[in-house]
DNA sequence: GTCGGTACACTGGTCTGACCAGTAGCCTGC
DNA sequence: GCAGGCTACTGGTCAGACCAGTGTACCGAC
């Protein structure tokens, strides 16, 4: 016979408990109110300072979201994936982690949403991903501000037609992280023009695989865009860990 | 020129902020301690409410535990992937992502790690998957449960191999949500024998691949398993999301 | 000396009550 | 009909209090 560890129970769990349980079960829906504080303070039988713990708890995991003033009350939030991109960037951000790592990683997920997006995209996705590389054509002669800017709308539409919000969330996070790690030795990046000339073949041979449907192809175009552009950054030591992705 | 929106800063964010920063800069290590609440409250100058709802916080985000009675003060944690997986779960459960995504997504990363672990696996390595499909074929006879254990123990050798945190942390965290969200069908499985002979023979020829470097033939041995082990569970009409990954 | 118990100083958990700045909606006066 | 102010609320914050629980340092029994 086992016993299990007992955890005292705090007051202000149950709270949460029983909030999170009614939003999840859909009895309170999105765009819905939740009593006021003190009403909650009777409804529950806890003081007030116990009830705002437990709000703080649900409102760090964007499930509500309450406005000082509103007399309708704190408001039900739709589930979103902001909760997610945050402990997903703590852990990437957390020691074990490094440069390699995070790009061993942003290969596997960028291509699998390159190859996705080839086998999944529909004729609008096209018309979509055509206009996106117009943006960044002309935003070379903007600054690199604004092609940066183009560059990341294009990702995002790849992103979309893959149609996998984890997918989409991973690698949204991942590309932060390393930008991050990296940004103080992009500042001296020079040669921002032949470099953003470079992008933009990349886009559209990218583009191409995926018009034509080349799941294969466009994955191991991202890849090596990946592994071109950032495996400067990587301790030579571990540059081969990133070999086997580019043979995948 | 461009205005932002302004959104009045809770006292308790930036206590929050200064908190996760330190931790995040390594400032705070884990294991190491926090001052106690009223220590906080003179250094931050806020009153005790705010320090403690800030807590709260870092606290969901398993970030910090604090022990009533304790007189070292709150402890910092090791970054952990709970949060991650609270909050996968909980968009698990609003609909934006199905099981076909999560499946998806675990075909990636399941994929990826055994394509790593294929080309970086050294003897030594070899010899670990050997024992431990070893114990996997004793546990057939011993039980579902033990089974189930050594078949875990399997997958975490490969993970290690693999040598990406990331990769493992995020495998695990989708792991445990698809099997929470089948659990209830699993109850009814019957035949278990007979699939775990099967799951057996599927090991096996992951290891063969893995022996020979055959990253390509192990990833798309394990995308396969996963594929013909829970795709009765995705509905009908999403499972041609899933095809695309079986032929990279 | 070691060991067991105990006292104490402190911890976090909770409650009460108070004040403030802000909001929504009513309600007035034009 | 409408602009403006009024009011009754809201959440954010603080202060002070009490309690149960913990770790440690001390102390006596052996």
């Amino acid at each position: 016979m086992r016993f299990e560890p007992v955890a005292p129970v705090r007051a202000y769990e149950r709270v949460v408990e029983q909030i999170e349980q009614a939003v999840i079960s859909g009895e309170l829906k999105p765009g819905e109110r939740l009593p006021s504080e003190r009403e909650l303070m009777t409804q529950f039988g806890v003081g007030r300072s116990t009830i705002r713990e437990a709000l703080r708890v649900l409102q760090a995991a964007e499930m509500i979201r309450s406005r000082p003033g509103d007399p309708r009350g704190p408001e039900v939030l739709a589930a979103s994936p902001v909760a997610l991109h945050r402990s997903m960037h703590r852990l990437a951000r957390a020691d074990h982690v490094g440069l390699a790592e995070l790009l061993q990683f942003r290969m596997i997920l960028d291509g699998s949403a390159h190859l996705l997006a080839a086998e999944l995209r529909t004729d609008d996705d096209l018309t979509g991903l055509d206009t996106a590389l117009e943006a960044m054509r002309e935003g070379v002669s903007h600054g690199y501000a604004e092609f940066s800017r183009a560059d990341v709308a294009f990702h995002e539409v790849i992103a979309r037609i893959s149609r996998n919000p984890l997918l989409v969330v991973s690698e949204e996070v991942v590309r932060g992280v390393v930008l991050e790690l990296i940004e103080d030795k992009l500042e001296h990046a020079s040669n921002r023009t032949s470099l953003m000339r470079a992008w933009l073949s990349h886009h559209a041979e990218v583009l191409d695989a995926i018009r034509s449907a080349d799941g294969a192809g466009a994955a191991h175009l991202a890849k090596q865009a990946l592994y071109d552009n950032y495996a400067e950054y990587v301790p030579a030591g571990q540059r081969p860990l990133l070999m086997p992705l580019l043979r995948s």
